[in-house]
DNA sequence: GTATTAGCATAGTACGTATGACTGACCATC
DNA sequence: GATGGTCAGTCATACGTACTATGCTAATAC
């Protein structure tokens, strides 16, 4: 069992730098410059050791709503997602936390919910607290923010605004390279809905292979899907009724659902049907077969995110694009036709 | 009488309920009266309008931070989940979030990432903002809270806290009662390392269930595993050396790393193996053969988290331990020994 | 005609912290 | 014994908002 400390007395009322420097003897300032580290060479050692007790025994703690206001900062920074229930979102975030933390910066996460009735959504954006920035995934800003704000765009791009992204348009010509290699000539191409340049990029780069294959584009099997596994099984039936001999997914989990599809019609993969997928989430080995797909660095994608924005904040106004590596991972789910 | 030098901040553009006042020929107090919705019955119609009209040509938006400290409240509550990576505790934020959101509330996420340094952690978590209180799971209580503080514990318990778990005792037995009932005698345990009351509750449950159906607990194959698919798996080799004929796992992704292990060595679901997960995670389904698990709504366990804690807000000292179902979904990991 | 009320708006202050300007004490130097 | 310098601290103020107490006008009541 969890040890807890016993519920205990204690005064109920929030204790304030005022009341350690009573306690301490001293004025308030004193505590502030203390507890602020820039007691340097203004109050003695005794002094310092002598507050930090005092705030100990009283549990003091700075009040940060306090401090946003004086400083007219919060050293916090939002991100906003389209849905952190997906892994690779949540990965983002946790690359953006470490990287803050060692910056003592917070980030505030809101989730969108894959809501696009934006006007609510940036209200709540900003309600989340008061951040200095944001960093925002494959969201057009908010209208509030005005262009003054310090702003990174993740996967999304924006004249005069920092942003970040996967190439992945090298990723999406590996993945249909390594089928053409295979000999597929019939490749199909399950795509997410979403309306976000690095869809656009993909799509770009299979037109590109599959026109330098000697292939038709136009003539390839595609269909789009809406998010989450359901979506992605009920969108790949027309598609497997095609009859490709493989199928590029737009992400991971839009390949977890032409598995099912698959399964459901007793296509063998990858006998009858070659899968590649995007994102290489963690489930990808534990399908069977295990997934070849592109590998994308979430968390650092997170951490370069936030280092463009401190970027910002530091006066150096870079304005940058950032361009992080995609690699493809063969495994199992791939292999010649009919093999 | 001294002037103070502008402070050397960022290009402080940062527009006010002042500037909106003098824009609008008012004072600040009746800019302030018009936000808060308090101006019923003391400010004119017009006047309204026409505040909010500068307000909106200036891009007025109120500073959180003044708010937090006038009102000593940020109407934001902190949830804390060991990992957000998850989707079962993303979901569990995104149902606190709904949540809150109707109650005007926001939820400020602290992610341990499993870390048991608790020191830096709980620093963390009072960084995370001003925040009016703690959602806190399957963790104990940071240092620096007081007992005054607002906390509700999700699959967690102390004395005088309110707190929130779901039915664990009775998901685990019908988990173990479905495979005692399809004949199996010899049913292993893959258990999380988690020293959390859920994982007592299961297993207790198991024991009783074992133990009623003629078999001695003490004498059947079980081995812990600490969180992720790779663990799992490298956990599960020597279970399997035992030559069960079913597992229980603690949570679906450990019974994924048991479908790789058991992938491995050629060990056929269910034909020469049941499995049985918990949490009913998006990817059960996806498995190949789907996975039996024991559902859990982590949404309403989220929810039913904030709104315990809007109880203690309220003042109604509502120090409840709230109980949620957990069902057993049968699927097709599942079925009677060596069929 | 005076008292009361209602409607509308403002003045002023406090929330808790950070920090530039200031003060005294002590000490060394010339 | 005046000058200057360092050390150790304090004072007073402002950040932007919410809200109480208050004022003012015009309308209504008696």
């Amino acid at each position: 069992m969890l040890a807890f400390p016993p519920i205990a007395r204690e005064p109920s009322n929030r204790v304030t730098s005022v009341d350690v420097a009573r306690r301490a003897g001293v004025s308030q300032s004193t505590v502030s410059l203390v507890f602020s580290g820039k007691g340097q060479g203004r109050v003695s050692v005794a002094t310092q050791d002598e507050v930090r007790r005092c705030a100990r025994e009283l549990g003091y703690r700075p009040n940060l709503a306090a401090q946003a206001l004086r400083l007219g900062s919060s050293r916090a920074v939002a991100l906003l997602v389209p849905d952190i229930t997906n892994p690779f979102f949540a990965r983002v975030l946790r690359g953006a936390q470490r990287a803050a933390q060692s910056a003592g910066y917070t980030v505030a996460l809101v989730d969108t919910g894959n809501d696009r009735r934006w006007e609510q959504q940036s209200f709540e954006a900003l309600r989340a607290g008061p951040v200095d920035g944001y960093l925002l995934f494959e969201v057009s800003p908010p209208e509030g923010l005005g262009p003054h704000e310090h702003i990174v765009l993740i996967e999304a791009k924006a004249p005069g605004r920092s942003s970040v992204r996967f190439d992945a348009e090298k990723g999406a010509a590996d993945a249909f390279g390594h089928l053409v290699e295979l000999g597929h000539r019939r490749i199909g191409h399950l795509a997410a809905v979403f309306d976000a340049p690095t869809f656009h990029l993909r799509n770009a780069a299979r037109r590109r292979v599959l026109a330098e294959a000697g292939l038709d584009p136009d003539a390839q099997p595609r269909a789009t899907t809406d998010i989450g596994i359901d979506a992605a099984r009920a969108a790949a039936g027309p598609l497997l009724d095609a009859r490709p001999t493989a199928v590029f997914c737009d992400d991971d989990i839009i390949a977890a659902g032409l598995y099912m599809a698959a399964r459901e019609r007793g296509v063998r993969i990858p006998r009858d049907l070659s899968v590649v997928g995007f994102d290489d989430m963690d489930f990808a080995r534990v399908l069977d077969p295990p997934l070849t797909t592109v590998a994308l660095d979430a968390e650092l994608l997170g951490a370069t995110a936030f280092e463009l924005f401190e970027g910002q904040i530091a006066g150096r106004r870079t304005r940058a694009t950032t361009v992080l590596p995609a690699e493809l991972v063969v495994r199992e789910s791939t292999a010649p036709p009919g093999s």
